[in-house]
DNA sequence: CGATAATGATACGGTAGCGAAACAATCGTT
DNA sequence: AACGATTGTTTCGCTACCGTATCATTATCG
């Protein structure tokens, strides 16, 4: 099981991923609120807004935004932490996952039309 | 060369080079301008407002507007079609093929790393 | 020619994102 | 208890995007 691609077979792969993305009817992400959700699902727990901020690069008022709208599609999910009350843990939902899910069987099933 | 992705390796990818993308300082592209980029230099010419508003199931304000902000940015022209003075054709610049370069490096360099 | 069709751009009202700054709640320390 | 530090949210003014509808220009067909 190899990932070695050439700089046009990459790109070529996020052409056909990106397009059956924008035509599906899934919810219009931002790159930057599909990069948060990717991070929260993939990356061990627990995700809060300042430590996403930080290693996204950003201000927390866009963490913020983006779990708010997020939150609205129930693609994540907010809660307190109890032990220091300050944190807000980031949770994951079904939603979510099958979102990437669907996400992942997309780029999966474009790579595999790929191979030459 | 092989391109057979697991479904985790695949959303991994997307996660690393996503975040790249978003830590960069590069043009904050929406998923759809992204698409349109991608589409415009990958896909053999000639590119018009509708052609690409269908292939991509969006209206045509959409496109024009992408091709505005785009154009501002200096990764994309428009230009007359001269034998049908309706078209508007759609042609790659320097700049354009410039960042399409770096989008390919993260993602090869992202897929590198992923290598199991 | 005149009417119709086709193409891309624009206007409009509304929504959502942005950074910077200010804010409320909580913790830690004294 | 009181101060300051930390965390997440909110507010502000602004910009950009959205879909629908309309417009201007050009082509085509009768």
């Amino acid at each position: 099981m190899s990932v070695s691609l050439s700089p046009s077979q990459a790109l070529h792969l996020w052409h056909s991923a990106t397009l059956r993305l924008v035509q599906s009817d899934a919810p219009d992400l931002t790159l930057r609120q599909l990069s948060i959700l990717l991070h929260i699902y993939l990356v061990p727990p627990p995700h809060t807004v300042r430590g996403l901020a930080t290693t996204l690069g950003v201000t927390k008022p866009v963490i913020t935004r983006a779990l708010d709208s997020m939150g609205t599609m129930g693609l994540v999910r907010r809660s307190r932490d109890e032990r220091d009350r300050r944190n807000v843990i980031i949770q994951r939902t079904v939603d979510g996952a099958l979102y990437l899910e669907k996400l992942g069987d997309i780029i999966i099933d474009e790579g595999r039309e790929l191979s030459l």
